[in-house]
DNA sequence: TTCACAAATGCAAACGCTTGCATTATTCTT
DNA sequence: AAGAATAATGCAAGCGTTTGCATTTGTGAA
């Protein structure tokens, strides 16, 4: 494997200057630069990133902090800043703290420090004050997507608007006996999503003067099948059914879907439904929902980063950017029906 | 950011014996390790990974390339060779070819050379020639999952036997209309998965005497919307519709169901519907499948790779191991209706 | 042409570890 | 108890870059 003194050899020059190309820093000749980069294609040169990375203490390397892969959402703006780092020449190192405790503990303890990095983005992730004290301690750029981290920049959903938003939307229809599922709480931890959303339902019920049913708020996973467990729960309220539901994410406005289907309540004659993401499966669904783009977070996320490693100053500017978000109409929500007042 | 020699001054040692503790060479005393280690625990200090790297050629980072994050095969063998990694001390540097070309070239002539990793797992991936020439000039150890590639060790399920095992179940329950919705095309490049699947169901159906009808051939893109689809077509076919479905995947399915659902068609008891994956939705619709476990084969391929690292012989012998399946029986099988001649 | 200054390049000392070899401490034999 | 063998430790030379500083080359002005 050819190394930079190989190069410089080849080209005839030094090795500081074979650097300085690759590095492009400004200050080398053209011919040279040339020179070298005819070497470089001609040995198949790749610099090696270990000695780069100890020499300049720069690696090249974003570690990436996710609570899972499996869920969309999470997948989604892996993506995009993967996407977006390969542009940059970036690697980046994923962390995935599936089992909770266990790999959580090592990985801020441990693994984030080993210096393989030279900047981290955490997804959805509420950190402990001993966490972000560590990862401030590391002294390099941190960005957080999915929720508002203490001095911290981050991009982030109104997570009370959008439910507000939509909300609204079902409100505007004309219903009034409007459930909602919201996220259990285990899923408090990712930001209090759950109580958030919650809260904009909550308030826009009550700006309409509508009185919020107890009977009318379930819960659940986030997933279809959980929305579908709940909404049968919500549906089969004989008495009082709702005319509409908002759940908070779209899985669980699918498995609202799936249960209106299964109990022969069409929709949206019978029943609106709306959700929020705008999850790739929603279009088939012929979902109404509030559109997010966790693509589009996890590249921006990534401009943020570049930008906080160009300049040195810690920029303390952009804290909690808030991303727009979009009512995305479908087959799933229209007018409501006239209220059955014998039921 | 304390380094090794703060420690070893701390613990007052060498170097070289924090080194041999942190490494644990087995040639320190149990005295002298303490120590070291309660300096390290003091210090809180971190190896830095550029440092070891360069001095020991060992990064202790393993690349994973996968062709996209989306799709829930992937998904999930990434996570469990997230997790295996995490429990060996090692880190995982994530490429994901997403838009094909671009991304792919430099991965494979740029990224993956830079000596950041100690080995690489291709998932799901055909490599071309070049491209396995490039890794195997590494000299590292890779491994595939997700099928065979030319003398590399690689795990992978039988799809010839998988699809052959899920249309037999569908004869063995008097199914003789039997349909099939393959993968299209471009999934082809995963290594010819839609072509083995197929053979398998063509071998069965033949092996039983069936005759295969071209109308009975649907393929979509491995997606639910894909599978309802194709389904649609294939229900509409009023003089000869199918009695039993066999989908390629398990999302594929599920469109099956979701068309049947809405075709009025009843299943199991006019429709047989079977897959392969053991999807995470595919419980909740009842969805008898062909399972196979990602995660699992993720966290294998973790195994075979840390013996790899282990041995510095490149043993050669586990070439691809086939990975067991399991029929998975819910509700979405049973019984072929009488047929009715009349249509 | 010469000089001053800027641009381009080279020199060599880090960067923070690992590891072969040399040295010292310990244990076992006889 | 002495010597041999073995275990534990230390020394110091790399590993392949980057970069501050010194030096050389090039440029324009006088």
């Amino acid at each position: 494997m050819a190394s930079i003194d190989d190069v410089a050899r080849h080209a005839g020059v030094s090795t500081a200057t074979v650097s300085r190309v690759l590095n492009n820093t400004r200050t080398v000749s053209e011919k040279t630069t040339e020179k070298v980069l005819n070497a470089v294609a001609e040995l198949d040169y790749v610099m090696s990133s270990s000695a780069s990375g100890l020499a300049s203490g720069r690696t090249k390397n974003i570690g990436v902090v996710v609570p899972e892969l499996t869920r969309w959402y999470f997948t989604n703006v892996v993506e995009g800043v993967e996407s977006a780092l390969l542009e940059h020449g970036y690697d980046l190192t994923l962390y995935s703290l599936n089992d909770g405790g266990a790999s959580r503990q090592s990985v801020f303890s441990h693994f984030l420090l080993r210096q393989r990095v030279d900047a981290v983005i955490a997804i959805s992730q509420e950190l402990t004050d001993d966490e972000l004290a560590r990862l401030r301690a590391l002294n390099k750029p941190l960005v957080g997507v999915g929720g508002p981290l203490p001095g911290v920049p981050t991009l982030s959903i109104d997570d009370v608007a959008v439910a507000r938003q939509a909300t609204e939307h079902l409100i505007s229809l004309g219903h009034t006996r409007i459930a909602h599922i919201s996220g259990t709480v285990e899923f408090e931890a990712d930001f209090h999503l759950p109580t958030n959303r919650r809260a904009g339902f909550e308030g826009a019920l009550s700006d309409a003067g509508i009185k919020l049913h107890e009977r009318l708020l379930g819960s659940a996973d986030f997933t279809i099948p959980g929305g579908y467990t709940a909404a049968m729960t919500l549906l089969k309220e004989t008495d009082h059914r709702p005319t509409a539901i908002f759940a908070a994410s779209d899985e669980m406005a699918i498995g609202c879907l799936l249960a209106a289907k299964d109990l022969n309540i069409r929709v949206p004659e019978e029943l609106s439904v709306i959700g929020v993401d705008n999850h790739s499966l929603s279009e088939f669904f012929g979902l109404t929902t509030i559109g997010q783009s966790p693509h589009q977070q996890g590249r921006q996320a990534v401009d943020i980063l570049m930008q906080a490693l160009g300049s040195d100053h810690p920029s303390e500017e952009n804290i909690n950017t808030t991303l727009k978000t979009e009512l995305i109409l479908r087959a799933s929500t229209s007018q409501a029906p006239p209220i059955d007042w014998n039921r």
